[in-house]
DNA sequence: GCAGTGATCATA
DNA sequence: ATGATCACTGCC
């Protein structure tokens, strides 16, 4: 098949959808002149002003300025004082979204995730192309009975609706 | 079960 | 300026 550009995929509104959309991409990263494919297997959206386990639920800081701006941007920020996390924007301008990937070949755990893929500070900001080495590519949508759906990891702190939303979506096979 | 590790943000 | 917190991992 003819692989596409998530670009118009990554605009929309509906955050869950486009996070579950992307467990058939791939993440591509290129490397010290080497390429390598990892096709997505685990993402949760963190979706607009009132998702209380969104970094931007309390409005616009100097970190989280990125999920308020462009979609297709990689929004990358450092914490527990050791681990990189990778997301990457969605959503309209001035409406603050983005997808955690946590999972992609055979990689499990966002920290994980960026430790083997070499992926710092220094993406934060970039755009998802190759110019930035490091990009997504839409292969076939996923099956709904292929997508399991959980709360997402780690938002404890979120209050009981928002840790309890099931907005962590694991892809059931590899494909 | 919990220590490690330091940027970030709210409070002052 | 200070202190709590943290979209995690690895080892106990």
């Amino acid at each position: 098949m003819r692989r596409r550009s998530p670009a118009a995929l990554l605009r929309k509104w509906n955050t869950p959808a486009i996070a579950q959309r992307l467990l058939g991409a791939s993440l591509v990263r290129r490397w010290h002149g080497k390429t390598t494919v990892y096709p997505i297997t685990e993402v949760e959206a963190y979706d607009g002003f009132d998702d209380l386990a969104s970094h931007a639920s309390r409005g616009r800081t100097k970190r989280n300025a990125l999920m308020f701006g462009k979609a297709g941007h990689w929004y990358v920020y450092f914490t527990y004082g050791m681990h990189w996390m990778l997301n990457i924007v969605t959503g309209p301008k001035d409406y603050p979204a983005a997808v955690l990937i946590r999972g992609a070949g055979d990689i499990s755990g966002p920290a994980r995730l960026t430790k083997q893929l070499h992926i710092t500070g220094a993406l934060n900001g970039r755009s998802a192309s190759p110019q930035s080495g490091l990009w997504l590519v839409l292969n076939d949508p996923p099956r709904k009975k292929d997508i399991i759906r959980t709360p997402r990891i780690g938002v404890a702190y979120a209050g009981p609706v928002w840790s309890k939303k099931k907005y962590r979506f694991v892809r059931k096979h590899r494909v």
